[in-house]
DNA sequence: CTGTTAGCGCCTTCAT
DNA sequence: ATGAAGGCGCTAACAG
C-alpha cells in the first residue's frame, strides 16, 4: 500500500510537504510551482491514496453517523415504508457530506439505544439517532451520554431532544376534510396496545378534535396481536375489526385509519358489506405509501418521514460542526407540518 | 477522553499489561489475580472505553463492506422492498459479526461503483457489493480492484464473482404451475427496456419455457415510461397495456407479470374487463410484497432478496478472514433457486 | 519555502 | 510477570 511517505520519497521532499500538496484545495499553495507538479505527478504515478482509517484516527471525527433501531422484526425493517424512506432522507444529506450512517439493530440482551450509546463511546459514531422512547431502564443512560443524539420521530417523553411530525395534528387536518364534505358520523379504526405510543396519541387526538368541530365521533378500536404464526395480519385484523363494529352499530359515512395496512383492511370491510367508497362512505389513513394501489385511490396524510431524515441529519451534522462531541440541548425540538394528500376515497356527502 | 495510559497509570502498571488485562478474555491471564483486579476496578473507576477509530487504524480492517445501489430515484430507494430486503440481511449478518454496511448512492457525475471502489482505495471499506452490471466505462475498472467486491443480484456479465436468484428459473416454476393446473393459453406481461435487463431476461425465458412445455405462450410488453411529473407510474401502465393486449387479442386465461406493480395492474385490468381472479384468469408475479394486499392473495415468486443479502455477507466474511484485500476469483458464483408461493391467485382450467 | 518531529491510542514484540 | 519501545499513516507545530 502506498503511502504519503514513499509519496515523499519519490518526489524528493518531506511528508509534510506532500501531505499540505495533496490535501491543499489547489489554490493558495505557498510551495514552487515546480515541486507542486513532482509531487503531484509522483502521487498519480504510484496510484497514492490518502488512507482513510488513518485520517479519521488523526482527525477529531468519525464522521459516522448511527441510528437506533428498534425494531421487533428486523428481517424486513427497511422494507418498512416508514424506516425505508427515513433512512433514504438521512443517507441522502449524511452521504453530500461526506458522512455515512450507521445501521444498529436490539440483539436479544440489548437494546439498540444501547448498542449505540457504546458506539459512541467507542468513538465508533459521532452521534446517535433514536427511533422510539427509551425503555425505563435504558432512558437513565441519556442522562450522561457520551455524545449528541436526537430522537427522530415523536415520543411522548419530553426533555430531549427530538425531531417530529404531528400526527395529531394530521388527525385534525383529516376531520376538517371530512367536515368540509359534510360528513357528520365519522369514525377511527385503529389498533390497541400498538408497539409504541402512536395509536393511543392519535386516538385521543381524535377524540379531542370531533368533540372540537361538534362531530359525532365513534371509535372501533381491536385488540392488536403481534405478528406469529397462525396470527393474520393486520391488515385482516383491521378489516375483521370493521366487520364486528358493523355488526352493532350504524355504519359511519367517513373512516379515519390508522395506518395504511388498517386502510387496506377497511377497503375489504367495506366491499364485503357491498359499501362502495368513497360514495357511501369516505376513507382517510396515515401512511401515503399504499395510496396509489388502492382502487379508489387512497386520500392520506403524508408523515414527511423522509424529510424528517433530511432535517435531522441536518441538525446533526450543524451541531457537530459547531459543538463535536457535545451533548444537544434538551431544548432542541422540530416539529414538521404534516400533509394531507388528496386523492379519491373522500366525497361529499349528500 | 480516557486512555489505555490513564487506566495503566491509575493502577500502577504499564499499557501493554493494561491493554492484555483488558481485551483477553478473562480467562487463561498470564497476571496475578491481584493485577487483574487492579487494571479491571481502574478501567471500570474512570470508565475506559477503547477507543475504536484506534483500533481500526492499528488492525488491519475497518469492519465494514459497502453496497453500491445504482438508484435512479435515492429518495426513497431503501423503501423499495427489493432494497429494502436485501439491505436488512445484509446488516443483519454484518452486525452480528461485529462489521457494518455502507450505504453508496451514486452522484450526479460518479456512479455508485465508482465511489465505492475509491472508497476501498481509501481503506474505508474492505469490500465492495455490486448491484448492478457496471457501465461500460466503469467495468475497466475491476480489472485492478483495491479489494474484494462481488456482485449481488443476476448480471448478465459473466466473469465476475455474483451471487443470485434464478429469475429464468421462476418463470419455469410458474409456468409449471400454470400447466398442472389445465392452463394452455398463458400470457407474458412485463415492461421494456427497464432500467436492467431482468424484464428482457424473464421474458425470454417465457418464450423458451413455453415452447419445452407446449404451452401457447404470447407476450404484452409495453414501452416503460420512466417515472415523471405527468407519467402515470408503472401498475397504470401496465394495466393500459393489458387493456389495450385484450382489445385485439384473445384474453388469456392465465397472466405472469414482471413484478408486483404490474400484478396489481392486470388486477385492475381483469376487474375492469369483468374477469374474475383466478376462475376467469390465473394470475402469478414476481415480488412478494403486495402478495397479502391483495384480493384474491396473489401467487408469486419470491426471489429471496433477504437470504441473497445474509448470504453475500457470510461470503464476503469468510473471503475478508481468510484472503484480506485479495479479489475474489471470478469463478466465485452462488446461485440461489427460487420459491414459489402459492396463494389464492390460481385456479384449476375446467 | 521546505524538512523534521511529535504525537493521535492501540497492540505486539522484546527485554527485563 | 511486567514494562519499555516501536510503529500503523497522517497532520500540525515548529525549525531551519
Amino acid at each position: 500500500m502506498v503511502t504519503l511517505k514513499d509519496v515523499a520519497q519519490a518526489s524528493g521532499v518531506g511528508v509534510a510537504t506532500a501531505s499540505l500538496i495533496l490535501n491543499t484545495p489547489t489554490k493558495a499553495s505557498r510551495f514552487r510551482e515546480e515541486t507542486v507538479q513532482r509531487v503531484n505527478s509522483a502521487a498519480r504515478r504510484l496510484n497514492y491514496t490518502p488512507n482513510y482509517r488513518a485520517r479519521i484516527f488523526r482527525g477529531g471525527a468519525t464522521r459516522a453517523i448511527g441510528i437506533a433501531l428498534e425494531s421487533f422484526q428486523s428481517h424486513d425493517l427497511f422494507s418498512q415504508p416508514y424506516w425505508g424512506q427515513l433512512i433514504s432522507g438521512l443517507h441522502y444529506v449524511l452521504q453530500a457530506h461526506d458522512n455515512q450512517l450507521v445501521l444498529i439493530s436490539p440483539t436479544h440482551e440489548t437494546s439498540a439505544m444501547h448498542i449505540g450509546l457504546r458506539y459512541m463511546g467507542e468513538r465508533r459514531i459521532d452521534a446517535l439517532i433514536l427511533t422510539e422512547v427509551p425503555r425505563p431502564e435504558d432512558a437513565a443512560l441519556l442522562r450522561a451520554p457520551s455524545g449528541p443524539f436526537v430522537m427522530l420521530g415523536r415520543g411522548e417523553q419530553i426533555g430531549m431532544p427530538h425531531i417530529y411530525t404531528d400526527d395529531m395534528r394530521g388527525v385534525e387536518l383529516a376531520l376538517d376534510h371530512f367536515a368540509e364534505q359534510g360528513h357528520q358520523d365519522v369514525l377511527w379504526l385503529g389498533p390497541q396496545e400498538w408497539y409504541d405510543q402512536s395509536a393511543e396519541r392519535r386516538a385521543s387526538a381524535f377524540a379531542m378534535a370531533c368533540m372540537d368541530r361538534g362531530l359525532q365521533g365513534s371509535m372501533c378500536r381491536f385488540h392488536f396481536q403481534r405478528p406469529a404464526k397462525g396470527v393474520e395480519p393486520l391488515m385482516f385484523q383491521a378489516r375483521q375489526a370493521l366487520l364486528d363494529y358493523c355488526e352493532t352499530h350504524p355504519r359511519p359515512t367517513a373512516v379515519l385509519c390508522y395506518n395504511g395496512d388498517c386502510a387496506v383492511g377497511v377497503y375489504r370491510a367495506l366491499n364485503t358489506l357491498r359499501c362502495r367508497i368513497p360514495d357511501d362512505c369516505s376513507v382517510i389513513s396515515f401512511d401515503t405509501h399504499l395510496q396509489g394501489y388502492l382502487e379508489p385511490a387512497l386520500t392520506t396524510i403524508n408523515l414527511r418521514e423522509n424529510e424528517m431524515g433530511e432535517l435531522g441529519a441536518r441538525r446533526l451534522l450543524e451541531h457537530l460542526a459547531e459543538k463535536p462531541g457535545e451533548p444537544m440541548g434538551n431544548a432542541f425540538s422540530e416539529v414538521l407540518e404534516p400533509e394531507l394528500v388528496v386523492a379519491e376515497s373522500v366525497a361529499r356527502i349528500s
